[in-house]
DNA sequence: GTACAGATTCCAGTCGCTGGAATGTCAAGG
DNA sequence: CCTTGACATTCCAGCGACTGGAATCTGTAC
């Protein structure tokens, strides 16, 4: 419990270090990110030192956007003595451009949402009426015209998904 | 197949006419978004016309950041005759103020992105060697700003995981 | 008859975990 | 010795918003 050196620590203390939870650390050895520790006889993990500096780069490689899989690799070759510069800086130009569409797509739906709002107090809400739709949102003129001619260009992108994570 | 005014439409004509997979379609209904429809004598799901709009609807909401589920909520209350001008603002308004956290969140991941690319192309390669760190990532010598100090405190608070959402 | 498109169902997987259940282990206190 | 409590173990389920595939009909065209 004391926070003295110790070679070995249980995967409380792991998480404590790092500010990882335990689920979480279990999971990252379920799919390889962590390498399986050894166990002491009671069948608890048992975990050296040095995978505090492992679990940190973990985090950190995740705050720049990389995935598990990702950091997995980077990790193996790593252990296998290659040098992964070349990777890990290709790695990150390819999340920076991502970034920034992700940043570009999410600054397109703020100004949406704010035109919609702003559209919204001018609003009657007594002509909120129709169950299908709703002038706040849709974006269609509401006079009147149908499915069928707006249906032509909807052929578009499929919409890369911008999940948040 | 042809762009005739139809009444009624397969589940095929209608991911057409909205641009969603018929996949989506289902699951939709699975979850409640969509309600189900009459089948004809084949089983097959059959549309009316004004399920367009109301899946356009749903397209737009969500393009607005609204989850399936709030959407659902929506257009539960407005299938009741119920105005829900104000319910959808204050969905806005809420969802509003999560974009821009998430895109301040972003911002700072770029940065922080930009510094490491500038700083590793300063870097030695062979100076990579640590199985468990990467000097491109990790920030642990620079100018200060680090969140590892959160370790000592989560002795106390067990579940203060700032989940970025 | 024979393709082929399109419909149906259900099951599994994605990603990065979190939560819970059922059970086992260890140290301290009565 | 027993109990309590904090820890550990395993497995199973679920989140959100789908996508993919398998196995099986139906409908139309040639």
């Amino acid at each position: 419990m004391k926070p003295c050196i110790m070679r070995f620590m249980n995967i409380g203390e792991l998480g404590r270090l790092t500010g990882v939870s335990t689920k979480a650390i279990r999971y990252y050895e379920e799919i390889g990110v962590l390498k399986e520790p050894e166990r002491s006889p009671n069948g608890y993990r048992t975990y050296e030192l040095d995978t505090v500096d492992r679990l940190k780069f973990v985090k950190d490689a995740q705050l720049t956007g990389l995935s598990l899989a990702e950091i997995t690799t980077i990790l193996d070759q790593r252990g296998k003595g290659e040098s992964t510069c070349e990777h890990v800086m290709s790695l990150l130009d390819h999340h920076l451009h991502e970034l920034d569409s992700r940043i570009e797509a999410l600054e397109k739906t703020r100004s949406r949402l704010v035109t919609i709002a702003d559209r919204a107090r001018k609003l009657d809400p007594s002509d909120c009426l129709d169950p299908n739709r709703c002038q706040t949102i849709t974006s269609q003129d509401p006079t009147g015209e149908q499915a069928h001619t707006a249906a032509a260009d909807v052929h578009q992108t499929p919409k890369e998904h911008a999940h948040a994570h």
